[in-house]
DNA sequence: GCCGTTTTCGGCCCGACTGTTTTCAGTCG
């Protein structure tokens, strides 16, 4: 069995009851079995099963018990099976339009017999749900753009999955042996927010024995198309991935022209052509003789440029920038000193807050900043005001056990519907910082929506604003507001405003990063963290930055220990 | 499905919002 095979399969069979209509707490019962297993790890429920201890984990009774005991020891589950034959495949597409959820699913399927999403398309189209009950125009109007919604997203991928498919396949394409030179190329180069497919460019002396050793891979389900110099896969994972192999002394023209962007590419070329020469994929020209660049940055020579990164190639003032030599000088990775917005086990984190310090100080950052949740996310299990103070407590205790890492204290508190914060001021006071975030009631006019930030942003005791627009890419837009007024509310109250690194979010967007730092407003580069593995989307989030022009002086975790320490002291003079 | 024990059955899970209703069910965070 796959490793996370089991919490999964449990997930499903969750899913399966709740479309069959069963009681939802059982239902339920294995949603919590199958997070229980991901917290324990296949390994120690292995093991429990092994020494017939597992029922004494708290919510696995005898029927889960004897469940996981045939999957564990036989590798398969009949009731699974069965339950996975008695329910149509189609139906688990439609539970993914939005605002259906298993009760509307199953009545349809019930009802009408609707069993795939096509079904479902046309049977709105047809008008037939009218009349459904629980149904009307407004659900139905609702379903056709849920689907329409699907649709578009079909076929794009986050910039995180794709960037560690593409990984994978730079490791094997490096162990071919006749191989010149070989990068990413396209929007994962780009460092783009969401990207259809995996470019990469490679060189070799003999392309064509290249692309046919890539199509051979093991990771590729499905080859699309296999010439001399160029290969279209369809990868196990489902998304594509092309190579083009060129000569070795064609590889920075093909590097360049692969990475884009299509606007940068046109503008680049239209500047060669009033200087007189001539780009394409293959090199660059002077009448017909070409000139002769061993990397990319001899390319931007020529053309009297200074060396554009390639997060940066979007025709953003990139060029204008270059030409002028006032390129940003982009924040990296190594200089990031210290975490923001980790959530632990006191809210809907997976760590202890203890093993979240010890991470922190064996990974070497300076400091951590500790932000749970507040009361009013209660899904999130929001911390009660006296957890708050329970955690601080905590928080004191550390700092003497650990005192080489800074712990500061902080919540990310819900911003309610009226703009106020989810604590009383007293207690706010005690924190070294706030994280304040929208959370809930994303349906109100945009005018209002800019009032509740704007006072938000106003209580003095707001340090950061949590991920700014409420996006989940690939997932639902952010809601309305008036960015313009809500970044220059936090610059008038000095107010940080994050960017969420988590792969789903990169939200404040990079090109709004962009006005963001040229108003002088500061960005602090936060996981929103869950379990330790989620710390390094920290540097998910150094990509996107960079391609929102950020410099190290523009973001706020780049600062020293000391210097966040002044800081917040600074701050709580206010 | 699980859990507890003043209960081996009857709870379990909160609040806002939407779109249906004519008092509420379903969805979502």
């Amino acid at each position: 069995m796959e490793k996370g095979a089991i919490a999964k399969i449990l997930q499903e069979i969750a899913l399966l009851l709740e479309l069959r209509g069963e009681n939802s707490f059982k239902s339920r019962a294995y949603y919590n079995a199958a997070r229980t297993v991901e917290l324990l790890g296949e390994e120690k429920v292995r093991t429990l099963v092994v020494e017939d201890k597992l029922q004494e984990v708290k919510g696995i009774g005898s029927a889960l018990n004897e469940k996981l005991r045939e999957l564990i020891l036989t590798g398969s589950l009949k009731y699974y099976e069965e339950l996975k034959a008695s329910i149509p495949a189609g139906l688990r597409d439609i539970l993914k339009v939005p605002g259906l959820g298993p009760r509307k699913v199953k009545m349809l399927y019930d009802t009408l017999g609707i069993a795939a999403l096509a079904e479902l398309e046309y049977a709105c189209k047809e008008n037939r749900l009218i009349n459904l009950k629980g149904f009307g125009a407004k659900t139905q109007d609702n379903i056709l753009r849920g689907i329409e919604y699907l649709r578009r997203f079909q076929g794009q991928y986050y910039y995180s999955f794709a960037r560690q498919i593409a990984a994978g396949l730079l490791e094997k394409i490096k162990a071919y042996p006749a191989l010149g030179e070989v990068s990413t190329a396209g929007s994962i180069r780009r460092c783009r927010e969401i990207v259809k497919d995996i470019d990469l460019v490679a060189s070799a002396a003999e392309p064509g024995k290249l692309t046919e050793y890539f199509a051979g891979l093991p990771q590729v389900a499905e080859v699309i198309a296999l010439g001399e110099t160029k290969a279209a896969v369809r990868l196990q994972e489902g998304i594509n991935a092309d190579l083009r192999v060129v000569q070795t002394e064609q590889f920075p023209y093909a590097l360049h022209h692969f990475t884009g962007s299509k606007e940068h590419n046109t503008a680049l070329r239209h500047r060669a052509k009033t200087m007189g020469m001539k780009i394409n994929e293959y090199g660059i020209f002077r009448g017909e003789e070409p000139i002769v660049c061993q990397s990319e940055e001899a390319f931007f020579q020529v053309l009297n440029l200074s060396y554009i990164p390639p997060e940066l190639r979007e025709n953003y003032g990139e060029i204008e920038a270059a030409e002028k030599g006032a390129l940003p000088l982009l924040v990296e990775e190594r200089d990031i000193k210290g975490i923001f917005h980790i959530h632990t086990a006191y809210s809907d984190g997976e760590n202890t807050l203890e093993d979240v310090v010890k991470f922190c100080r064996e990974a070497g950052y300076e400091y951590v900043g500790i932000s749970d949740h507040s009361q009013s996310a209660y899904y999130a299990g929001g911390l009660k005001e006296d957890d708050l103070k329970r955690q601080l407590k905590e928080i004191e205790v550390l700092k003497e056990r650990y005192p080489d890492v800074a712990i500061f204290s902080g919540v990310e508190s819900d911003i309610r519907a009226d703009g106020s914060l989810d604590y009383p001021d007293e207690l706010l006071q005690q924190l070294d910082f706030v994280i304040a975030s929208i959370h809930s009631g994303f349906k109100m006019s945009g005018d209002k929506m800019t009032e509740r930030l704007v006072k938000a942003l106003s209580h003095p005791q707001v340090t950061m604003l949590g991920h700014p627009t409420g996006r989940l890419l690939l997932g639902r837009e952010g809601y309305p507001f008036d960015l313009e007024k809500v970044l220059q509310t936090a610059l008038e109250h000095n107010v940080i405003i994050e960017l969420n690194a988590s792969p789903a979010r990169l939200d404040l967007d990079w090109r709004h990063l962009k006005s963001a730092k040229e108003l002088g407003l500061l960005v602090s580069i936060n996981p929103d963290a869950h379990r330790l593995e989620e710390f390094a989307d920290t540097y998910l989030g150094v990509a996107i930055a960079r391609k929102g022009w950020l410099e190290k002086k523009d973001v706020f975790n780049t600062r020293s220990r000391q210097e966040v320490e002044a800081y917040f002291q600074s701050r709580k003079g206010n």
